[in-house]
RNA sequence: GCCCCCAUCGUCUAGCGGCCUAGGACACCGGCCUUUCACGCCGGCAGCACGGGUUCGAAUCCCGUUGGGGGUGCCA
């Protein structure tokens, strides 16, 4: 690594699995280093006892894979780092930069709330002298005049008076190390250059720069913070109340590429307008300067959209890769063999596969009610067009979805359902059809269907469905 | 309350002082194509929050108002 290689890094908490706005944030790191041939890092923010499990970390890595976000390097684990982050505190307190403190959250609390000002811890132990017991938190003395400020990417100039930014912990009574001081002091020892983050951090960020000035660590080279991802009612993205884990979408059957893609709209667009591209044009065109400030939805519809586009977008042979996890058996991936192609540009979702392809499949027919009433009842001549049908039906020679089609055109002709000129009108000859042999009004085209189906199984179901009427 | 941020169609965006009677995409609504559906194509609906400046000229710059959001933990 030369001095001058830009260093990313995407720094997860694993308190939960990784959400699609963390996976933003992510992307725009990745793809920012690598536009600037930076290294991209991992630091995964485990201190959090309680919430952290490895199986959570595991989640978090897979959805980084699944989405093809590499990075540089071995994995850091923050809860190593743990003594070197105590130690960066003490000298702290050596240098009377920071001091022990047993107010309760209850009392700071309600000391704000009398004195009716700013809320937030009032400097009560400042100058107490308390020295370490079981009830004291080491608090950060923060500087009480001039302001901290800092150039941001996608915002411009941040700066905040330093009056209002209060002694924060830096050690719990339990002598665990808090987010802010663990974050600032890896960042520093892993030679973060750009920090890439959620605007959620911007409040916390001149915490951050003081006490990296206070324990001499310098500063990194660039800030950028991230519009939020919001929900409909333009809340930040929870991961508690919103579903958006990565790996639900990917179970849900979107592709990685649609969901990279979709991600990568949000916050940003590239100039030609061509949102839907693979993500190696993506690379090209990103810029972290680009970044709007302002949040932005995260639209099902449109990622739905997106996905349709991509799967359209596939190789057969890469659909069908794809979709084998979405098949629930062997059986299933052979039914869908002779009709992939016409399956691949009818879904949005992989898991609208195998529905699509259901009637192939042996077990009994489902027939959906609406359709029935539609083709069977309401629509007209439908017991002539399936005795028609049948009788041509048996007299095939041969079994390919062209000579179903002239046997079913024929039939139509036959039972008068014909146009002005006399023409056969498949769109309504096909559907008693299509309702008897597949359950459904919409499917892909009858006659390639039919063709998968075989003339015994078409014939059997063109009969029962004849009896039901 | 206090601090900080944000503000272009319903949604995501392009726009970075004149090319804008504001472009694209999703969604929605018509129509065409068509064996259903999907695709594709054509068309429609719909936006610069408001008020002041600056300027010959503002969606673009400045100020204010309003609205929204984030932070305010011995969570991360």
């Amino acid at each position: 690594m030369s001095p001058s290689t830009p260093r990313f890094r995407f720094a997860p908490s694993p308190t939960g699995f990784l959400h699609v706005g963390n996976a933003r944030a992510a992307l725009f790191n990745w793809l920012e280093a690598r536009r600037l041939g930076g290294e991209m890092l991992l630091r995964v923010e485990d201190t959090d006892r309680e919430r952290s499990s490895s199986e959570l970390i595991d989640n978090v890595l897979d959805s980084l894979r699944w989405l093809g976000i590499d990075w540089d390097g071995d994995i850091v684990l923050q809860a190593d780092n743990l003594d070197a982050h105590r130690a960066a505190a003490h000298r702290l307190l050596e240098e009377g930069r920071a001091y022990w403190c047993d107010c309760t959250t209850e009392q700071v609390q309600e000391r704000a709330r009398q004195r009716g000002g700013p809320p937030g811890y009032d400097g009560h132990c400042r100058d107490r002298g308390l020295a370490q017991r079981e009830d004291t938190a080491l608090r950060f003395r923060t500087p009480d005049e001039g302001t901290t400020s800092f150039t941001d990417v996608v915002r411009g100039e941040v700066s905040f008076d330093n009056a209002t930014i209060e002694d924060f912990v830096l050690l719990r009574s339990n002598g665990l190390p808090v987010f802010l001081l663990s974050n600032a002091y890896d960042d520093a020892t892993m030679e973060i250059t750009h920090v890439v983050r959620g605007e959620d951090h911007v409040p916390g960020t001149p915490k951050y720069l003081l006490l990296r000035e206070a324990l001499g660590l310098g500063r990194p080279e660039v800030f950028a913070h991230l519009p939020l991802l919001v929900n409909e009612q333009r809340k930040k993205l929870s991961k508690r109340k919103d579903a958006v884990s990565v790996a639900e979408f990917r179970e849900r059957g979107y592709l990685a590429s649609a969901m990279v893609n979709y991600l990568a709209t949000l916050g940003w667009g590239p100039k030609d307008g061509i949102e839907v591209r693979p993500l190696e044009e993506i690379i090209e065109l990103f810029r972290l300067e680009d970044v709007t400030p302002s949040p932005a939805f995260f639209d099902v519809k449109k990622l739905q959209s997106f996905n349709a586009d991509h799967i359209r977008a596939l190789s057969p042979e890469r659909f069908r890769e794809e979709v084998r996890p979405f098949l629930s058996s062997p059986e299933v991936a052979e039914a869908l063999e002779p009709l992939a192609e016409l399956v691949q540009e009818r879904v949005r979702l992989l898991t609208e596969v195998e529905p699509m392809i259901a009637f192939l499949l042996d077990r009994p027919l489902e027939i959906d009610d609406a359709s029935w009433e539609k083709a069977m009842v309401k629509g007209k001549a439908a017991p002539e067009m399936l005795d028609a049908t049948i009788e041509r039906f048996e007299a095939l020679d041969a079994w390919t979805a062209d000579a179903i089609r002239v046997a079913v055109e024929d039939a139509a002709t036959a039972v008068g359902l014909t146009n002005a000129e006399g023409r056969p009108q498949l769109s309504k000859a096909q559907a008693p059809v299509r309702v008897a042999t597949t359950g459904r009004s919409v499917g892909p085209p009858l006659f390639e269907s039919l063709e998968a189906l075989g003339r015994e199984r078409t014939l059997e179901r063109l009969r029962a469905a004849r009896a039901r009427l």
